[in-house]
DNA sequence: GCACTATATTTGTCTAGTCAAAATAAGTCT
DNA sequence: AGACTTATTTTGACTAGACAAATATAGTGC
């Protein structure tokens, strides 16, 4: 059995959720297993049981484990990716994915908020935000038209900011904004003649807009994205839990 | 402060969520406003503040609360609505979003599964699968054109059942399947001539495609839905944490 | 063989505490 | 006034137990 260390900072029970994460992946428990008992595994990491279910309820939320009561706790039998749901950067997602993102800024200014920009971000129509707009490719193939949006008051310093990296959010994120999670709104539509133009495509494709708020911890929003995506071998992937 | 039962059969924790929850949406509890601490709830509850700490954790994940060390737990400044990535069937999504849900059924059959479906469902080719394919209307318009797909041996007794109220894993659940999630991937397409026809669109008319897969509560797949919704008027609402 | 019963196992819920870490507020010294 | 220290409040992590509820297993009686 794995040794924890009570001293270095890391949680036990986060000690916990990873070792078993990495035995999973690891094959030592495979899918549709059935893990040793809690209190078992409580002797074996030498930690109380309240631990180690904080640990396993961790998994269980995220979808890598399952238990039934008076039988025991499971390995899922098919690991789908299980990270959708996840609010992350483009070049995360680039890593990830496995391609080669590349931003291009095409615009940003200082606007007053339309009507729109204004309901989105709690603010009063004509306050100014800044508007930043910007193209980004992967593998040198344009996928994305981004029209973010700024309250100008949150962070003045977006204008001076490298943006080729990081979306406006990201940026937030350095100047102390906690950013817990976004709500979006998916649509299917098609490509007028700017979009096309900047996407390389024919009028009228199909093109996947996404309507995004970013919030803050406090639940307040940060930042107002438009997303338009072209609609050929991009898609978004989530789970929904019943 | 409301007294909870402890004879009732519902958990302690949950009582304390659900009063919390009520009394926030009730204007008790602000937004932005600070919660007495949890020692003072656990008193005031007459349970301890574990249990009290439990309830308050279910809802700072559905994102009603937020806490900080040292500080104190706060109600989230905006509620926006947060049932989303949740698994809800057509006729309570009616109910929910109040328009008046109609399900006409236009085929099911005992097919062969082709390559796709027997990916998405853990088949091998060619073994036979339910399927079924239903239009359905939201206030006499027809919204959404439904593809779905469920393993023969799974459950053969959906060939007699009644299809209008309910989807298929709606009903593999009054089978004793308990199903916990589902995964699916979001397109913008375009419709060809027999989606245009059947959902009284032009040729070419935007689509939101949904490729979904219903998962068991050990992650075993038990339905594929292809799901075509016109692209006007309708949208897909999701959360991300980050 | 079949229905019923007792027993052991395992997860779910709950208690009553402890100590640590983070933030605030008050007080003290220079 | 400003920097530093100290005490207080509050959430985070953790312990070592307890009992309940659900399930499986083995045994008993017919």
């Amino acid at each position: 059995m794995p040794t924890l260390t009570k001293t270095d900072g890391v949680a036990l029970y986060v000690q916990v959720r990873e070792t078993l994460r990495e035995q999973i992946k690891s094959g030592l428990f495979a899918p549709g297993q059935k893990l040793p008992s809690e209190d078992e595994l409580s002797s074996q990491f030498g930690v109380s049981r309240m631990t180690v279910r904080q640990g396993i309820s961790d998994l269980t939320d995220e979808g890598v484990l399952y238990r039934r009561r008076g039988i025991g706790t499971f390995v899922t039998q098919f690991h789908v990716e299980r990270d959708h749901n996840k609010l992350t950067g483009f070049s995360d997602t680039a890593k990830a994915e496995g391609f080669e993102g590349k931003v291009q800024l095409l615009s940003r200014e200082v606007v007053p908020a339309k009507l729109m920009v204004a309901k989105a971000l709690a603010l009063h129509e004509t306050e100014p935000v800044i508007r930043i707009q910007t193209l980004r490719w992967a593998n040198d193939v344009p996928v994305t038209v981004y029209d973010e949006y700024v309250p100008y008051k949150l962070c003045h310093e977006l204008l001076q900011e490298d943006l080729r990296s990081r979306a406006a959010w990201e940026i937030l994120e350095t100047y102390g904004y906690t950013i817990k999670r976004a709500v979006q709104k998916i649509e299917a539509r098609l490509a007028d003649t700017d979009l096309a133009t900047l996407l390389n495509l024919e009028e009228n494709a199909p093109i996947l807009y996404k309507h995004r708020i970013i919030l803050a911890e406090d639940g307040a929003p940060v930042e107002l994205i438009l997303c338009y995506n072209r609609g050929d071998g991009y898609s978004v992937k989530m789970t929904l839990v019943r």
